[in-house]
DNA sequence: ATGCGTGCAAATTATTTGCACGCTT
DNA sequence: AAGCGTGCAAATAATTTGCACGCAT
């Protein structure tokens, strides 16, 4: 985890933008953020799971509906991870992902991109704008697996 | 749509990559590249729609299956706009996305990054990458209906 | 001739939605 | 006091999978 802000920043500028953004600060919306930050890329059925003790009654569709106003405001990014599962994570620049095809294993890949965000919502008048890479391809252990049958 | 390449050539590219990896060479494989070299940004079950006019007995499986074979490939890159829907294209580099959080809006955008496929290829062990960017953000009438509410 | 790719249909499962209550503002 | 956010549970629909046949190699 290579956060440039510490939990406690995290959650006051998730505080902030809520707000800026006409969303009510909540303890759930704040308990997802801190889980983010620990969790690697958890699906949201692995948030709920992790609530459920921190809240004895916590909703699937409460964890939805929050990914979705996090995704709103530019603090959370989902991505599909193979076709079926949705996972999450904090949004940071230069944060990417490279995934496997096959087995939809994610690594991590920090790389400076020249790519202005900025000028793109400018352009668009779109509003929180966030920007991510997403590799594609097959991981080394799969490229063997499909190669095999051919042997 | 601004190829480099006509569909003959993706075509016969395809027919290449498609026996370099070890897949067969079948007419359905090839109506779907086709097919995605005329559309926008189809889902699966669109996809499907356009074929059985052509083949009367085609099945969703098969466009799956197809999809599927076609990005290990690096040919095909699916994305995810909304968190419920998959939609397919032929992958070009620097042809990229912004997506609206609440209406799924697709928005092409093509820029130049400063981006290494075959870098980061080499430095993972992962064959066939492809890359692509994808912005995120809230639309300018979608920015307009949630704030209204609050009006 | 062999075996992969296809078609069919059933099964799985992630995600969404509507309604009533409680908490935040 | 008012209304959004939450929880519950049922509904929706996209995607996957197994099996048998035909076609490409």
């Amino acid at each position: 985890m290579a956060f440039f802000l510490n939990k406690e920043q995290v959650r006051e500028q998730v505080k902030q933008r809520l707000k800026d953004n006409g969303y009510r600060v909540t303890s759930q919306r704040l308990a997802i953020v801190e889980l983010l930050f620990d969790l690697e890329h958890p699906t949201a059925d692995e948030i709920y799971q992790s609530l459920t003790s921190e809240f004895s009654n916590m909703s699937l569709a409460t964890v939805y509906n929050t990914l979705h106003s996090l995704e709103n405001i530019g603090t959370v990014r989902g991505f599909s991870c193979g076709e079926k599962c949705f996972r999450y994570e904090l949004y940071q620049e230069n944060h990417h992902h490279l995934i496997c095809n096959e087995c939809s294993k994610i690594v991590d890949i920090f790389l400076e991109t020249c790519i202005d965000t900025a000028k793109v919502a400018e352009q668009t008048g779109f509003k929180n704008v966030t920007e991510s890479v997403e590799f594609r391809g097959i991981c080394a252990e799969c490229a063997d697996k499909l190669s095999a049958p051919a042997e």
